[in-house]
RNA sequence: CGGGGUGUAGCUCAGCCUGGUAGAGCAUUAGCUUUGGGAGCUAAGGGUCGCGAGUUCGAAUCCCGCCGCCCCGACCA
């Protein structure tokens, strides 16, 4: 008997929607396509803010905040800009409503004489500011972060993964010339990397993304992707090398050491509240969610086996003392979050409860434990024998001890399960088209999982790179993205029959 | 936005075909029993059946329109 009603091999959606729901992270808001994040599921937001953020300030970013809404004509200086994002731009256009026919509507007379967009990135709008602010190389570099909701009117939305709204962080910086900006570039592709594979125990596969892929305006787009259980990829952030495209664009000009006029090279890079939808689908199980205790807002939670006796004021007083022997302890870099889960509700909801939001360990502790000064406790990763519930026994003083190396072991555990899924879900075999069409193409049965293929190519451009996107889109596949580690030599390209050039990883994605 | 599915109690769903103003299980509340582990018995509370218009004496049920959600597609840093 399972925690969840779905298991993953009878439906992946479905669990998915299942956990996201069980796990308590978020629910559906009445906002179309919007969500309301709960507790847990901020808890886990707040983490991966708390982790990424300081890395972010190590590496000499500042934060900063711009607008909300930004003026319609800025959208309209960047060309492949405006076309990337005009589709899913939700618009501001009145300030007043009005009682109209019994019914409250925009005031006619209130229209705004410029519309304004509820931003869906902010290049544009920082892109001005830096224009004002960067006038010698003195100014240079200049390297923000911004923390921020932002809005796309996407067609078709999914919890965490694709939601109307969504939390992120979006780093903007401008550089002297290429060289630095690249630097800065592959700096967030590597501070992302860290967060991502050390932080929530998600391996990744760092590369450049194909022309067709690049964020619009791009010079050179990267990406971190990961491996879903049923062997789909997510993107889990992105950072671009603009170029002097938006410099072009917004007048972001610097006068160098001999005074001459110079465009300033910039850097975009976005992590978002989506991947939290990629540490559910990379480590949930059956039971719900397993959470990595670096990203646990609770790592050990503790169940009272309160029975409503005049011994579970002791009890009680024995599981805070745990507590706080616990919390002066570190693991992972930080101090160990251990709590007692007080509600008034009964002990083996609680402990159900907290299976399925993947607390990595559960104390139940009860008289008998109290009175023998032992702590007994059950591993989110290690939850069953068999059919049944598998629980530990051990002297409170050694499992106050051992705490953060079973913390720690859980960490790795789930980054070494993930990443053996990833390496052993790689095809690297699949060096013909005919063999990559009877791969993907055959027996669509979505319950067998088919993983990426690493493929060789001649890296075609422009209506060639269009044919070969249309191919693999048949077989629903995508271009990943060329890894940055590169064999010394290539295969022939699998779609031209050409010499190889590089390596990509083609794969169907969310 | 196209195709398919779906919307009935907090949750999972039955009822709809063959109209007669609402059901089950779980959850909740109360009482009793139980107590090293997703307890048992008894009782109670809880729903303008997604929204709107229509046919009808009468609509959860039939017709029309709209909306949300899920899946596939298109689209998507």
């Amino acid at each position: 008997m399972h925690a969840l009603k779905v298991t993953r091999a009878e439906d992946f959606p479905e669990w998915y929607q299942a956990v996201v729901r069980e796990a308590d992270l978020a629910e559906q808001s009445p906002t179309r396509g919007c969500m309301i994040i709960k507790a847990w599921g901020m808890g886990l937001w707040e983490r991966f803010v708390a982790e990424m953020d300081a890395r972010i300030r190590a590496t000499g970013h500042e934060n900063y905040y711009f607008p909300l809404l930004i003026p319609l004509s800025f959208f309209a200086k960047e060309a492949e800009h405006v076309e990337g994002f005009a589709k899913e731009m939700a618009v501001v256009t009145h300030h007043r409503l009005k009682q109209i026919d019994n019914e409250l509507k925009p005031d006619p007379d209130a229209e705004l004489t410029e519309p304004l967009i509820i931003r869906p990135t902010s290049e544009t709008i920082i892109g001005d500011a830096f224009s004002r602010w960067i006038k010698s190389y003195r100014d240079l570099p200049l390297k923000l972060n911004q923390w921020a909701n932002v809005m796309r009117w996407e067609m078709r939305t999914r919890m965490f993964l694709r939601t109307a709204e969504f939390l992120w962080q979006e780093g903007h910086t401008a550089h002297v010339d290429e060289a630095d900006a690249m630097e800065e570039t592959m700096l967030a592709l590597e501070i992302y990397r860290s967060v991502v594979e050390d932080v929530m125990a998600i391996p990744v596969i760092l590369g450049e993304k194909s022309e067709n892929e690049r964020f619009p305006g791009a010079e050179r787009t990267y990406s971190l992707e990961a491996m879903m259980q049923d062997g789909k990829a997510l993107q889990a952030g992105t950072s671009h090398y603009l170029g002097t495209h938006f410099a072009e664009a917004q007048n972001i000009r610097y006068q160098d050491k001999d005074g001459a006029m110079q465009l300033a090279h910039t850097t975009s890079w976005g992590t978002s509240t989506r991947l939290i939808g990629g540490m559910i689908m990379v480590h949930g199980d059956d039971d719900g969610l397993r959470t990595p205790p670096a990203m646990a807002p609770k790592q050990i939670v503790i169940v009272p086996m309160l029975r409503g006796k005049p011994e579970d004021t002791e009890l009680k007083e024995y599981c805070a003392a745990l507590a706080a022997e616990l919390n002066k302890k570190t693991a992972l870099g930080g101090a160990v979050r251990a709590s007692v889960d007080v509600k008034d509700a009964k002990p083996t909801d609680k402990r159900w409860d907290w299976v399925r939001r993947g607390a990595p360990i559960i104390c139940e502790i009860g008289p008998r434990d109290a009175a023998n000064g032992q702590v007994t406790f059950i591993q989110r990763t290690a939850l069953r024998e068999g059919e049944k519930v598998k629980s530990t026994s051990v002297a409170r003083a050694d499992f106050v001890v051992q705490a953060p190396a079973l913390l720690e072991g859980i960490q790795q555990q789930l980054f070494d399960e993930a990443r053996a899924r990833l390496e052993a879900n790689i095809r690297a075999d699949l060096n013909t088209w005919d063999a990559i069409e009877a791969y993907y193409g055959a027996g669509d049965d979505e319950s067998d999982v088919k993983g990426w293929a690493r493929v060789a190519w001649s890296r075609p451009s422009g209506d060639d790179l269009e044919r070969v996107t249309e191919r693999l889109k048949a077989l629903k596949l995508t271009i990943r993205n060329a890894p940055l580690q590169q064999p010394a030599s290539f295969d022939q390209c699998v779609f031209s029959g050409k010499p190889g050039v590089e390596e990509i990883l083609i794969a169907r994605a969310y």
